[in-house]
DNA sequence: TGACAATGATATGTTTAGGCATCATGGCCT
DNA sequence: AGGCCATGATGCCTAAACATATCATTGTCA
């Protein structure tokens, strides 16, 4: 259950540079995002969990896309993302969860 | 406001395949992702909007992981994703976001 | 036909994201 | 010094995401 409040933290940091980046203050992503000022803060402090729709509202006014990938492609696409640098985790990157469990699976 | 819903719904579609795929029930995901089955459900439907620690929980019960990547690198992801399939879009897949605003940019 | 499994759906209650208003702190000006 | 701007941080209130329990529907299988 402490795992996602370090999700959160990761996200938050992601949107904190990515803010930084585009030069604009919390309180002009908040308006785009359609939040208000605090709630965004809380968002980029990693101290709450957004709605679905409020992250990705976030994300684009941050010029940026919410996207579920396959697992396996995770290192693809971090390749991809950042061409030459080799390890840097995009922070809420998976943990290797070892999925067991029950499955009657029919 | 109901772009919203859309994005809702096709997240909500993608975890449905993904499920399938992995012969999973929707009580065994809701398990799995730490929350109930109608609350899974509602998500599944696209009814609800998921907290940010749900919705990396549900990905991950189903193989996936969520990811924040610049808006400019989506089309390159996609390809990625599907090779030789043309059009095929990720659901939640961005609108072209006419992104202008107030930005003092100072 | 009946039993079981999976899903859809509803009702009631708790927790928390969210809005709004407010105040404090720290930096940067002129 | 004073004033402005961005951020941190409260408080109270509403809306919605959660849980839990329950019932109905559909499909499958013995």
């Amino acid at each position: 259950m402490n795992m996602e409040a370090e999700a959160l933290g990761a996200i938050g940091d992601h949107f904190r540079r990515a803010r930084l980046a585009a030069r604009l203050t919390q309180e002009q992503v908040a308006n785009l995002a359609g939040i208000s000022r605090p709630r965004y803060r809380d968002v980029e402090t990693g101290s709450a969990a957004a709605r679905t729709t409020t992250l990705i509202n976030i994300a684009r006014a941050l010029g940026l896309e919410m996207m579920l990938v396959p697992q396996a492609m995770v290192p693809a696409i971090e390749a991809l993302l950042h061409p030459e640098t080799e390890d840097d985790r995009p922070a809420y990157s998976p943990q290797p969860e070892s999925d067991d469990d029950s499955r009657p699976h029919r």
